[in-house]
DNA sequence: TGATTTAACGATAGCGTTATCGTTCCTTAT
DNA sequence: ATAAGGAACGATAACGCTATCGTTAAATCA
């Protein structure tokens, strides 16, 4: 309740400085100011303030605004720690993520703290630099930290290690990675129909040599897109030309685009991992006069927001990245509350058409 | 020292499980393991265990190893809302930055988390999606938490209610906004002298007519901004053509790019606030058939990573963000340990020449 | 009217830690 | 041998909060 908002500031004018029941305006400086100084100060037992200030009843009208006004005057805050170390809840929930410097991961946290705030939780955010090392050691730490919750974005670490991490933790939301209801909740986004679906339109529009970017190899996400993409190539009995791994950012698009050049004049078509990868690429096979998409068709994935804004415009494989947010969130704030109805969902991602293929 | 890292698991084999003093594998259902279970288990007092636990001394060579052997088969782990509030320590920064999804501050993030770790400090970061009033909520929220200290990103709260905001934190700095040494360390980045000595450049290879995206107008850094581009216009008796102010984002940067159509032919440089509103213009302004940089030459700011992606590549101001970032944070732990030497530290930011405009 | 309920509080204890001081017991110096 | 010192612990209390139960007084009912 008094966590992410103090009803305080629904109810009553805390912040105008219009009160003068107790004159203690700048003892800021030492300690802070506790409930029993509030009480004190309102002529009351600390329990009826508490109960004021958690909207509980049980004190009446007078008392009530009594209590608000000296709590406002004296610019009271709750002690999150002794109030958590009490009711065994911090209302905060940790959301992990491999590389915030990603634009896919901000716009999840985004949707994440959309439907986090209303319901009282303050967000963590980690980010463990694509390091399953450390991974392991965020989750740990969150666990000391007493968090209600854990939404755990496309999660490196090894199933073995991966349960060990997460055992103890009261909820588990788990995107693009798949575990027993039991143990979390999972968020799967459908890649492999979707690049099924996308080769399948690369085809038809005369594309045979395929290559594929494929980011890192130990990605879940990076094979589902694989398995899509043989799928497609193999109902018309064709190949992947070659595939190159790559850190899944723009440097790694550079070098993928560079490992490419020796591979010209034998593909027509470059299905990447993500966005930032393909921009990468396209940026040294522009540089190289490689034309796009005449030449090469070039296709990402995720459609981060820069995505529409290069040119030419890059087809992407848009993922509604702020709904799964919120979606991960309001399953991860079940689970705190003991339903774990919802389970393995499955999320489409949109075939965005730009200039990087030349769709009709 | 706990906190981030146990010292059980720098000095023992807490991990491995062939220990089996005590055998209780699976009880994580219920309770958590507490101190005193602990102690019980390893036949020493709760205090005992603590002092091993954080390395105090004061226990003899086989206790210790009792205590951490004991600790790591119970996978015991402290609960910080405990040990918080006793020492009135939490551990904790938070970062508050106005757009998670502006690449500028990832990397600032980054940085930040990179010096607090080794300190044994967790980061909690805030996004306040460039509104005022959620800020100034989120820095009472950070209050509530207890952290030990915040950054504040932009902070784009008006003075009195940033300073009634901030009171009571118990150390504070600011990036790109200033306040007195004795309420908070502040780093600024030189927008001024940096936008000045760009549009120096620019006047050199004969640009004549500028227009300014300015960005929001709240923001102090764009005023700055505005500062550095004046003085150099009137060093050469020009004046601005036109300033259009737009959010900071992509978004933003469309709606300048079709406003500016209305100048067209009148304006041979665009100068930005940052890098996400020159890409957005530009965009637009190619969809027009402006040559950029030959029509008109575009300069940005922040030197964000797609920056150099772009086509034409994007002339800009880069900020070592990181950098930054790792300077705010070690300011802001020098705060909090009592020691507030370094205050305004300016910093200035490289012109990175590149396609947008054509400077020898 | 007397019995019973209800509202409005207060007193107490305890959440899991650690600071502080006290108690042993073993050295070492005198 | 005795005193003084230190090392290795244990007992206690407190951090700020709230769950729980107890108390009082007013309101309601038979």
């Amino acid at each position: 309740m008094m966590d992410a908002k103090s009803p305080m500031d629904a109810k009553s004018p805390m912040r105008s400085s219009r009160t003068s029941i107790a004159a203690a305006p700048e003892l800021t400086a030492g300690r802070s100011v506790t409930i029993t100084d509030v009480a004190s100060a309102a002529g009351v037992s600390p329990m009826t303030v508490s109960r004021v200030l958690n909207d509980r009843g049980g004190a009446s009208a007078e008392t009530r605004a009594r209590v608000l006004e000296v709590a406002g005057a004296l610019n009271y805050r709750p002690n999150s720690f002794a109030k958590n170390l009490r009711v065994d809840r911090s209302k905060v929930v940790g959301i992990v993520v491999p590389d915030i410097a990603n634009p896919f991961f901000p716009e999840i946290i985004r949707g994440a703290e959309l439907a986090a705030r209303p319901a009282g939780y303050t967000l963590l955010t980690c980010n463990v630099v694509e390091d399953p090392e450390r991974e392991e050691e965020v989750i740990g730490t969150l666990l000391e930290r007493r968090v209600d919750g854990v939404i755990l974005c496309s999660a490196r670490l090894e199933e073995k290690r991966l349960l060990r991490a997460i055992e103890g933790h009261r909820a588990v939301v788990l995107i693009n990675r798949v575990l027993p209801r039991r143990i979390a909740g999972t968020i799967e986004i459908d890649y492999a129909a979707a690049v099924e679906a996308l080769v399948e339109k690369l085809i038809a529009q005369g594309r045979r040599r395929f290559a594929f970017a494929s980011g890192l190899s130990t990605s879940y996400g990076g094979q589902k897109r694989r398995s899509g993409l043989d799928r497609a190539l193999a109902r018309h009995g064709l190949g992947l030309v070659t595939e190159v791994s790559s850190s899944p950012d723009l440097a790694g698009g550079s070098a993928v685009g560079r490992a490419l050049l020796a591979h010209r004049g034998a593909i027509d078509a470059l299905v990447c991992y993500n966005d930032l990868i393909a921009i990468g690429a396209m940026s040294v096979m522009k540089g190289e006069g490689i034309a796009v998409p005449e030449e090469i068709a070039v296709t990402g994935c995720d459609d981060i927001p820069v995505a529409a804004f290069v040119s030419p415009a890059l087809t992407t494989l848009r993922v509604a990245k702020q709904d799964l947010g919120e979606l991960a969130m309001r399953m991860l704030l079940d689970r705190i509350d003991g339903r774990n109805t919802q389970h393995g969902i499955l999320i489409e991602p949109d075939l965005m058409a730009r200039g990087t293929t030349d769709f009709p």
